[in-house]
DNA sequence: GTATTATATGAACAGATACTCATATAGTTG
DNA sequence: CAACTATATGAGTATCTGTTCATATAATAC
């Protein structure tokens, strides 16, 4: 019942090292890539940044989008489960809006990067 | 040749209005996406970190993931094309490095936000 | 030249992703 | 209650992604 053996070649050991000792625990990193993951997709980042400026229903994103009120709802859902957005029902219509606030800084960075 | 009407329900029209007059440019979206889209991968942030702190060499990076050579490989072609890295030859072994000063940045206002 | 080392690259493949479609649910109106 | 409206959700699917495997390339050593 032997471990399985790492056959890479290590040029640097202390290097290897180095990196381990300040590597992220991995559910922190999957975490992470998770959070970035909500803004690798264009649909999603056009829905955050209009709901950074003003509440919408799903039919207005929709419309806005030009894509099906289906396929806004499925991402609203992933954007209501990583919690950056809320609902709030008026009979039955559901106004959704933006609740972290990090959302629309952390977009801005990602377009100041491109456009320096 | 009628152009193809989109039939989704508006309640909103001047909402929807706003969102289109200060939505990204198409292409600008895609590129947004594609930059983030960098740190949706758990192998490349712990790449991005490393290299944010030393030079490494492919199999250095290899034997800190614990991955191929091969993937290492990969994932560093997907990064030198975004303009994250750089690499410099030293006899066979190539050394990369991180050349892009906003990657650390972005990477730690996502830990905040997680951490926070 | 050949052999070796370190890395790069294309193909293939399993798993993830974002959509469409059909159906279900929650609230309203009569 | 039934009919309607707005949204949610599960299944199915085409596309994308990240890896492995096999092979190619670049520099070194002989």
């Amino acid at each position: 019942m032997k471990e399985d053996r790492c056959e890479t070649r290590i040029i640097h050991i202390e290097r290897v090292k180095a990196a381990k000792k300040s590597a992220l625990a991995e559910d922190e990193l999957d975490m992470l890539a998770l959070f970035f993951k909500t803004f690798a997709d264009p649909s999603r980042i056009r829905i955050l940044m209009a709901l950074a400026q003003q509440e919408m229903c799903v039919c207005d994103i929709a419309a806005f989008l030009e894509i099906s009120e289906s396929a806004v709802s499925h991402q609203l859902r992933y954007l209501r489960n990583i919690g950056f957005v809320k609902n709030r029902r008026e009979g039955t219509v559901l106004y959704y809006r933006l609740v972290d606030n990090d959302v629309a800084e952390i977009i801005q960075k990602g377009l100041d990067h491109l456009r320096e």
